[in-house]
DNA sequence: TTTATACTAAACATGC
DNA sequence: AGCATGTTTAGTATAA
């Protein structure tokens, strides 16, 4: 009799949810999807051309010097010279550039990422990385195209004054001189920029299959950046086969500016510790070597060197050094090379700072917008415009009988839009029905922890599974058990998407709690709570990696290694950040993808053993500690008990049981306790 | 196509 | 009676 009580409020709930849930997930997916492909990226666009002319004048000031300086060797440091010396190098120019050109969409498309805001903060500046990465390519070929023109005219100009034809072919020969240089730095920038991606994928995974980057090569997001790498990388193979211009020089400007008169002088900014190596000279190399012995080369990794455009395998640190010595000593090569990380460099701190920026502001917005009522659908609206049309007319079915009778409705089907902003959900490849958490072993916790503000302030639904964020509130307790009550209170503190359609979402947690075994209801003083049976809980997961115990091995210790770079990446990704992305994580869906797919995967193999073996995980974390349930020796996901739930963990249940009071919509009665 | 899982809705029960 | 809490069933959607 009394039951419906609630359904009074339900009646608001059932109406939006029927719209939004089921079914009407694949329409949010998919319309994201098809919004990310079409669209237009100006932001990135303008700041590529204002670069590009810039940069050309001094670029052209340091390749003239350049070319004085190679007068005398140039014909010697012959690289690529010999073939080249036709006459109209120039001519080839239109070849790269036209191959190029692919890439130009690409960064449209991820600019189109960003607008909708389909992904988090973190993933957003890599994900502003990697396009600037490619648009150092725009400008390299913008540049190079001019520089070119630049040439000829000059070539012709000389030529019609009628000089000497010795004049004449020293000009040439100078030109020619210059040319190459042109072709040689650009040619190793390129190298530079696509082996800097190349590593952000190739060195995080140590020495394991594709495994751990599976799930980010395949998430639909990442899919369209797998389309880009390859694009990228075909373009520049392609280019190499042709076998010549690369726009390269217009990176040397701005640091090396026109000043440098010399060599050593180009070199100039001595950050990192080789450059400072290279202006020495050799004698300086072994001490160097002994001093970068004590922690890892930052040019070696992986038993490959990390040069830029390098990549030369080396056994061990000796070798490398050798290499290191014998391939990159200090010539007009590395000097170009060393050149041209400068400014990618500053070229990435540029980049942050803008994406910072931008982050900030989409934050404030999405606040803002969530805080309001009718709002609520606003940060759904930056994921999927498209969505919300497409959801309405194609959820009407559903949809339609319910209508309008409340606010929230909007906002449901929207929901799933955001959800894709997790890290998680660039793993998934389809729908983003989907919820990870449980199916894919998702790390909850890190994301819910990497997204806390997000998640918080925006009406996105999270992509998880109520039997996953229903775990994962009562892990986060002191305790290890929550009454239903507090469990309401979890979802509304931490979800913004859970202060609406209480009776929808409270009814699905307590059927969750109901339905699964992994739940157990714990008679107390207080009265019922409930607690986690984690084998249970783990029971249920299917287990991605079967029983490959090396692999597991492997998987263990690159989580190892992940963990600690996705903290970093959380704590800030200002100036370590530089580094990172240098090596790893450029054109590289994200470094917390990243480490999550890796936890993700993890996650999958220690389960497995877990479940069957009590032992495996390193007891490390407080979390592990499952009073009351019969649990205590299955530790949680290795993960999920590490920094980032701890962080979440020690943010959340402190204040506990009042701050749910500030969310109108929501009568959470915590009273009762 | 089948199956497992997840979500939503709702009916029903119980206790305060 | 009203409400919170639990349990259970049914329908639907999705992914594998």
């Amino acid at each position: 009799m009394m039951q419906e009580s609630g359904t009074e409020t339900k009646s608001n709930g059932s109406a939006i949810q029927n719209g939004s849930s089921g079914g009407n997930h694949l329409l949010e997916c998919g319309s994201l999807r098809e919004g990310r492909s079409n669209g237009e990226a100006p932001a990135v666009d303008v700041g590529a051309a204002d670069l590009a002319h810039v940069q050309q004048q001094q670029a052209l000031q340091v390749a003239r010097q350049l070319l004085l300086q190679q007068q005398q060797q140039q014909q010697v440091s012959g690289l690529k010279s010999p073939k080249r010396n036709d006459k109209q190098p120039a001519l080839q120019v239109p070849v790269s550039v036209a191959m190029m050109t692919p890439q130009v969409i690409t960064p449209q498309q991820m600019q189109q990422i960003l607008q909708q805001q389909v992904l988090s903060p973190q993933q957003l500046q890599v994900l502003l990385q990697q396009q600037q990465a490619l648009m150092l390519q725009q400008q390299l070929q913008e540049f190079y195209k001019k520089q070119q023109e630049q040439l000829q005219l000059q070539l012709l100009q000389q030529q019609h004054a009628g000089k000497q034809p010795k004049e004449q072919q020293q000009v040439a020969t100078q030109q020619l001189a210059f040319q190459q240089q042109l072709l040689q730095m650009q040619q190793l920038q390129q190298q530079h920029l696509l082996s800097l991606q190349r590593q952000g994928l190739l060195t995080i995974q140590p020495g394991q299959p594709a495994l751990p980057l599976q799930p980010l090569a395949q998430g639909m997001i990442p899919a369209e950046l797998q389309q880009l790498w390859k694009e990228v990388t075909s373009a520049h193979t392609a280019e190499e086969t042709t076998g010549n211009n690369h726009s390269s020089l217009d990176l040397t400007t701005t640091c090396v500016s026109s000043s440098a008169p010399s060599k050593t002088s180009l070199i100039m900014n001595p950050h990192a510790s080789t450059n400072g190596q290279l202006s020495v000279h050799t004698p300086k190399r072994e001490s160097l070597s002994h001093e970068e012995h004590s922690h890892s080369h930052p040019l070696y990794g992986h038993g490959v060197c990390k040069w830029p455009g390098c990549e030369a395998v080396c056994e061990d640190f000796q070798s490398f050094l050798k290499h290191l010595n014998s391939e990159h000593a200090l010539d007009d090569r590395s000097t170009a090379q060393c050149r041209v990380q400068m400014q990618v460099v500053q070229q990435l701190e540029l980049q942050l700072a803008k994406d910072k920026e931008r982050l900030q502001a989409m934050m404030t917005h999405l606040h803002v917008k969530s805080t309001e009522p009718k709002a609520a659908p606003q940060p759904l609206n930056l994921v999927s415009s498209v969505t919300l049309s497409k959801s309405a007319s194609e959820a009407s079915p559903q949809s339609l009988p319910h209508t309008p009778t409340t606010p929230t409705a909007p906002i449901t089907p929207v929901t799933q839009g955001p959800s894709v902003i997790t890290t998680t959900s660039m793993h998934t490849v389809g729908p983003i029905r989907r919820r990870y958490s449980d199916k894919y072993n998702v790390p909850i916790s890190s994301d819910i922890a990497q997204n806390q503000e997000f998640y918080k302030n925006a009406e996105v639904r999270p992509p998880f599974t109520y039997a996953s964020l229903i775990r994962q509130a009562i892990l986060e307790s002191p305790e290890k058990q929550l009454t239903l009550n507090e469990i309401y209170n979890w979802f509304t503190r931490m979800f913004a998407y859970f202060r609406r359609n209480a009776a929808t979402w409270k009814n699905a947690v307590r059927h969750n709690l109901s339905l699964h075994k992994c739940f157990v209801r714990v008679e107390n003083v207080k009265g019922a709570v409930w607690t986690v049976d984690e084998v249970e809980f783990q029971k249920r997961r299917p287990q991605k990696i079967s029983g490959n115990p090396s692999l597991i091995k492997n998987m263990q210790s690159s989580h190892a290694y992940c963990t600690p770079l996705n903290a970093a990446l959380q704590a800030s990704m200002a100036e370590n950040s530089i580094p990172l992305y240098t090596t790893a994580s450029m054109g590289n869906p994200t470094l917390g993808n990243l480490a999550s797919a890796i936890r993700e995967e993890l996650n999958g193999a220690m389960e497995h053993t877990n479940s069957n073996e009590s032992d495996s995980s390193p007891g490390r974390s407080p979390m592990q500690a499952v009073h009351p349930v019969h649990v205590k020796e299955e530790p949680l996901d290795p993960e999920e008990a590490e920094g980032p739930l701890s962080l979440v963990t020690t943010a959340n249940h402190s204040p506990d049981f009042d701050h749910d009071r500030d969310y109108e919509d929501e009568p959470v009665n915590e009273d009762m306790e």
